[in-house]
DNA sequence: ATAAATATTTAGACATGACTAAACTTATCT
DNA sequence: AGATAAGTTTAGTCATGTCTAAATATTTAT
């Protein structure tokens, strides 16, 4: 068995897998989850014993593949569930991720298969984030953050980066969302803000704003 | 805040209110929770200072307003994703107990009231169980036990007071499910067994069946 | 290469929710 | 009424997952 709090460390230690290279490290465990380096030391110890990671003292830490499988289910679990919410339900896409966080633990194979079904096998959550396949696979976007673009290249927005309730309110203030084209007119050099162009309206957005939405160049 | 735990003895104790006349002792208690009547005493301790129930030692439990509140929610919540379940995801009746129980601990009065909308607000689960209302007001079935029936009496299966796979499946296999047209014909006094017709064909129920059918009489 | 800064682990506590064994209260039987 | 049985609570212990403070290891800077 694994408990709620395990599920908790492995997703996020996945998670910043995903953005990393190379071992995650104790702090940036503590960071992601809000809690203490000395809990996680902690933690970790436990999560060695039971075999879902690879880890030495003072060196940091790597999923092992029962713990790659397990943090990939879970994520799975958090992007079907979003999309019912959103799909289903008619939540707002900033409303949705703190019901997922408790969705994404509901434990029956069973019932995440039959949702799939039901949502008719989607390939991306609400987010453009991609749903992992039930084999554990999670396809590629092939996107640029805006912030990484040449100036005056278009394209359309795939996905967000970040399931934050603010962050998704402020992009339906400046209507952006997902599919929406938009054109990067200037890039300011002294504090890395952006001149963006949507449906043909000049926007002025921070670095902070930009990094978190993926582009499809086209 | 309220804990998973918390939530399961105030579910134990509606459960029990709802089926028996006056206080609920520890030990039907640590029965239906499946623990020690040591930890039941602990835990009601707790319940109290919380102000959920009224509790006097060595004399039995009662829920308080905002205790009893809480306990229907969490009823409502199950039975709603109960009929979820089956109504949209195509389990059988007798498999999603499990999963509602995990289910009905998530905290979101949101989701659960576009659950309801998006269910066409359902007033029955799928064992014929009345679903509460958002207000807490729990319906009158005006059913009757099968074995509290007079011989000779006719009615329809309107629901089931237990929701354990095994007796789900073995009233699958008797032909019984929600809306079943049942005749008691005969009450053997000996083991309080019953001889029943459904569709025109003759069967031999134990009273331990017959007291989990719920019937309205024709 | 060593000192200072940063990162990590260990030690010792605490809250929660469970357990067993023992003590206590209430109910029942003669 | 007194003895016994049944039900309940208390005392002491344990595992989980957290914390702070202190100790130790690693990295960075001079």
């Amino acid at each position: 068995m694994i408990t709620l709090a395990e599920e908790n460390y492995l997703k996020a230690i996945l998670s910043i897998s995903l953005n990393e290279e190379g071992k995650v490290s104790t702090n940036a465990i503590a960071n992601e989850i809000g809690t203490s380096a000395a809990s996680v030391s902690d933690m970790l110890k436990k999560l060695q014993e039971k075999k879902f990671i690879k880890y030495e003292k003072y060196k940091g830490v790597e999923l092992s593949e029962s713990g790659q499988n397990k943090a990939i289910n879970i994520l799975r679990k958090h992007r079907l569930w979003e999309t019912f919410l959103v799909n289903k339900l008619g939540f707002n896409w900033s409303e949705v991720h703190d019901v997922a966080e408790q969705l994404e633990h509901i434990q029956s194979a069973e019932l995440i298969d039959r949702l799939d079904i039901f949502l008719e096998h989607p390939k991306f959550d609400p987010h453009g984030e991609p749903i992992p396949t039930k084999e554990g696979e999670i396809a590629s976007t092939n996107t640029t953050p805006l912030n990484e673009l040449q100036v005056n290249t278009k394209g359309k927005i795939m996905g967000v980066s970040l399931d934050e309730k603010d962050f998704l309110d402020y992009l339906t203030k400046l209507n952006i969302t997902i599919g929406t084209e938009i054109t990067l007119l200037e890039k300011i050099s002294f504090d890395k803000s952006l001149s963006i162009k949507i449906a043909n309206t000049k926007q002025h957005i921070s670095n902070d704003v930009a990094k978190h939405l993926l582009i499809k160049i086209s």
